[in-house]
DNA sequence: ATATAAACAGAACAAGTTGTTCACTATTGA
DNA sequence: TCAATAGTGAACAACTTGTTCTGTTTATAT
């Protein structure tokens, strides 16, 4: 990629990001986003369709970078996913979003908590469903499944949204453990 | 009050729910709203400042009516609220919510349910923290009483979001079974 | 029944936002 | 070096918002 296109392109998500954490996504205009990302109207429309867009692409930096990295591990070692495990693709990703890569923290707590959440979410239905014998025990077995992986994909995002607005301040491996007795 | 204040705030409470059940509120423009209720604009916003005081409103008349009616419970027979116990306040919140009153289905499926869930999860956290000692356990135990409190306000809604999004196939005591499963 | 106060209609308004276009300039990379 | 690509900045039409105005209709107290 050009290097114009990717310094454009990273200044109108430095500047975003800024402005998401401090503002309602609803009131955030275009014009604000490109004059605190220092660019032409025009640039800003060659880059994103619309707001909505920007948010769209946003999203899937952030959250394919968490995704992408759980599938690392799981590729690494497919044999540990057992209940309780410590190493946990759960426990891994409680600890990724502890290390707060691209200020992910900001976006997470704050105003715009539930839209990012939201996304979350549903890109965590597919890693859960891949997981739902991690969590079998006699209660769960006369639930429907599709009741299930919502339940627990549904649990998880609500633990990492304590979590973060509590100031993160228990360990990934007690937040981990508050999770397994809570699903 | 005035009966002609009523009959027009009751139209645009109908026109507002109407587009609501078709359209993601961002998109949804005061324009419509007046249109489809046909009133002047100076009266719509004689009424309500803004689109988001609407929401609000209809919001609170929407729960307010769901939580008065647990309410009226609450102080019928205190001594029943017991864990299981067949005609609990959460059985009560599903019968009532499966007896459509307002047409509130509408809104908590459709484009905007997490618009109306939100807004449901705050509210529920009250009676919920008043309703804790129901869901007292070992596991439970050992985990912080906010946790707790969100977590089970969260399943709760979740629980509603999927008996709903999944056409309400499931009698209110099946769900109120589900969630007393899972949480 | 009628006077008075309150509510509504509807048009017009300024201010702000959106997404596009265009002629021009600057940077890149072969 | 030079053609291709990216960015600039201003201008734009269309739309939305919330306010203000004048004139009309409706409710209600006496």
């Amino acid at each position: 990629m050009d290097r114009r296109q990717r310094k454009t392109r990273e200044a109108i998500f430095r500047a975003f990001i800024e402005i998401l954490s401090k503002k309602d996504f609803n009131n955030i205009t275009v014009g604000e986003i490109i004059e605190k990302a220092d660019i032409g109207r025009a640039t800003f429309y060659a880059h994103f369709e619309t707001k909505e867009f920007l948010l769209k692409e946003l999203c899937e930096e952030l959250f394919c970078h968490v995704f992408d990295s759980v599938g690392d591990v799981h590729n690494d070692h497919r044999h540990i996913f057992e209940c309780e495990a410590p190493d946990s693709v759960f426990l891994h990703l409680f600890q990724h979003l502890k290390k707060n890569d691209n200020n992910i923290l900001d976006l997470l707590s704050g105003h715009n908590n539930e839209l990012f959440m939201r996304y979350f979410k549903t890109n965590l239905q597919k890693l859960v469903a891949s997981q739902l014998n991690m969590f079998d025990s006699s209660k769960s077995k006369s639930l429907p499944e599709s009741f299930r992986i919502n339940h627990i994909s549904a649990v998880f995002v609500e633990t990492v949204c304590w979590w973060v607005n509590n100031g993160m301040k228990e360990t990934p491996e007690t937040i981990t453990e508050y999770f397994f007795l809570s699903v």
